[in-house]
DNA sequence: ATTTTCAAT
């Protein structure tokens, strides 16, 4: 079923260099999605996939992971081989980059077409999201209306990748430098972006105030 | 102080 997968599990190296949530990432021109999938069908039943992606060929990471995902969810669009109900998904991504706009808005459409798909996505660091008016905050605004989560990944984060998604061989995760406080800021400059709306109101407030 | 970004040579 995942015979797309080139290999289940990460090198460590690899895990560690694009994962790596410095102010400056110089050099990763790749973008890996580690990815969990976890199928319901009525109350009991639960199964998982899990492994990981990297973009290709000039195609985005996340739109190769939907284009393979009708392999990965099987009855998506239809009902249980069993009768008992429609099946329902939920998918959780770790990505190195947050998604850019374009496969932002193609997310967020996909998604409004698939109720029974619930996404989860935690992001190493945020792409192209210096500017106030970037459509990449656009996009990541477009995501949370649909419903997606987005968190910029912690230190449990990490962690749980390092025991999931690479060949580890027993050797336990190394946080880097900085590790914390880059996860912090990150994480600070996403909720600004996410409530851009508070900011604005307050902004108005303060206008009207003459402040 | 400034540095990058799902490449293109």
């Amino acid at each position: 079923m995942l015979s797309f997968v080139p290999s289940v599990l990460l090198p460590k190296k690899k895990f560690i260099y694009h994962y790596k949530n410095m102010r400056w990432a110089r050099g990763r021109h790749e973008t890996y999605l580690c990815f969990v999938v976890k199928r319901r069908v009525g109350p009991e039943s639960l199964s998982f996939d899990f492994g990981h992606l990297r973009n290709r060929n000039g195609c985005h990471v996340e739109l190769l992971f939907l284009r393979h995902l009708s392999a990965l969810c099987p009855g998506l669009w239809g009902y249980g081989a069993t009768g008992q109900g429609r099946v329902s998904y939920s998918i959780t991504w770790f990505c190195s980059w947050s998604p850019c706009a374009n496969c932002s808005f193609r997310i967020a459409q996909f998604l409004s077409q698939t109720p029974n798909l619930r996404l989860r996505i935690f992001v190493s660091r945020l792409y192209f999201c210096d500017m106030e008016d970037s459509r990449e905050r656009e996009g990541l605004r477009m995501l949370k209306k649909v419903g997606v989560h987005i968190t910029v990944m912690s230190y449990k984060d990490y962690f749980y990748c390092w025991q999931t998604f690479v060949a580890r061989k027993q050797s336990k995760f190394k946080p880097w430098d900085g590790l914390h406080q880059n996860s912090v800021r990150l994480s600070r400059k996403l909720n600004r972006i996410l409530q851009p709306f508070e900011t604005e109101d307050f902004r108005d407030a303060f206008k009207l105030l003459g402040l």
